[in-house]
DNA sequence: TCGTTCCGGAACTGCCGGGTTCCGTCACTA
DNA sequence: TAGTGACGGAACCCGGCAGTTCCGGAACGA
């Protein structure tokens, strides 16, 4: 019997009893982590406003995240990345994709400066938003206008985010996304020739 | 009687009695203050941290000033700014300068990406940053490559901080100052062409 | 129907860290 | 030499917030 008691909990297939995990709940508490994230950052986001903002009580987040920066890691990759446009002409998807990360930098300023500064601190935010960061398409579009094999590539790729990132930083009050983007792509498109 | 001693604490040119405000204090303190900025990054800086460093105690610290937020904002301020060099080549000069960005971004990486945080959530803490941040050399030191009135003389510059900052925080283990740099110098000048 | 687990909400615990106060001592002025 | 303010150091106060617990109620399985 006690052998038999002491066993069973090793392997727990199916015992499920009791009223099961609401899925809506679930997805309303990462979307307003999300939504949060976008509108005043990371470092200034509270439990109790996430929970206030998806209708819900905070023990319906640590029933399924063990801390904060766990359900922030979750909710960082459940958003979602910009569409991938996919042209006859390199120079059209670059400029999508460009102005995708200008207006993005226009619009919400606090998303990414919060995004690096807690990554150095948390290990599962720095995995989540790394992920996030994939800037393979953009290469492989700059490669389309430069060609593959340009000494450029890697610094013309990385200024695509950096810029943007950097100008939303230093000078919020002058920024213009449309003209960024157009800046940068007419120096990719410039060092082509 | 009542109004001549309620009108001289308008003016008080010369009543400083007891021991004085040890200047080597404050030194250290502001010395403290921006050695952990550099170690530890300014989210992770502790009042009682500094004052400890300094060989000082909290009170020496709000003596001098009104918050954790005002002494950093000074220690910022009176941290050093690269030098600026100037030959007769400003390539050579330019050099110089992406150099000093790029190794600063390897050795450094908390710095930056603190202060662009924090800078959002305190105003003084962003006067200060912006005041250090300035790029005018550095444009001006393009410009004497690629011309004053070049179309993307602007992004050229920004780049030139932007690129470092953005890889030591994503990619802080592949990051090699002396090949960064050669890397922006080198699409600078191609651009001139 | 009964026991279990969920739900939202509110109250509660515990810790961390900014800022203050107090102490014995030291430096300075009158 | 008396009074005042700075000094380092330690104790202290207190507000904020992560995480927990408890409540009455509702949804499940047996």
């Amino acid at each position: 019997m006690i052998s038999a008691m002491t066993d069973e909990p090793t392997r727990r297939p199916a015992k499920p009893a009791g009223r099961k995990r609401d899925q809506d709940v679930t997805d309303a508490i990462l979307e307003a982590a999300a939504d949060l994230l976008l509108e005043v950052g990371f470092d200034r986001i509270r439990t109790q406003d996430v929970a206030e903002r998806a209708g819900a009580g905070k023990g319906a987040i640590y029933r399924r995240w063990p801390t904060k920066e766990a359900l922030l890691a979750e909710a960082i990759r459940t958003m979602p990345a910009g569409e991938a446009p996919v042209t006859d002409d390199p120079v059209t998807d670059l400029r999508a994709l460009v102005s995708q990360r200008c207006q993005s930098a226009e619009a919400k300023p606090d998303l990414v400066p919060g995004l690096i500064s807690a990554m150095r601190a948390d290990e599962g935010i720095e995995q989540a938003v790394k992920e996030g960061y994939d800037l393979s398409y953009v290469r492989d579009t700059i490669a389309r206008i430069i060609g593959p094999d340009h000494p450029h590539l890697d610094v013309l790729t990385d200024l695509t985010q950096a810029v943007p990132l950097m100008r939303a930083a230093f000078t919020p009050e002058e920024l213009d996304g449309e003209a960024m983007t157009e800046e940068i792509v007419s120096l990719i498109a410039s060092v082509a020739d």
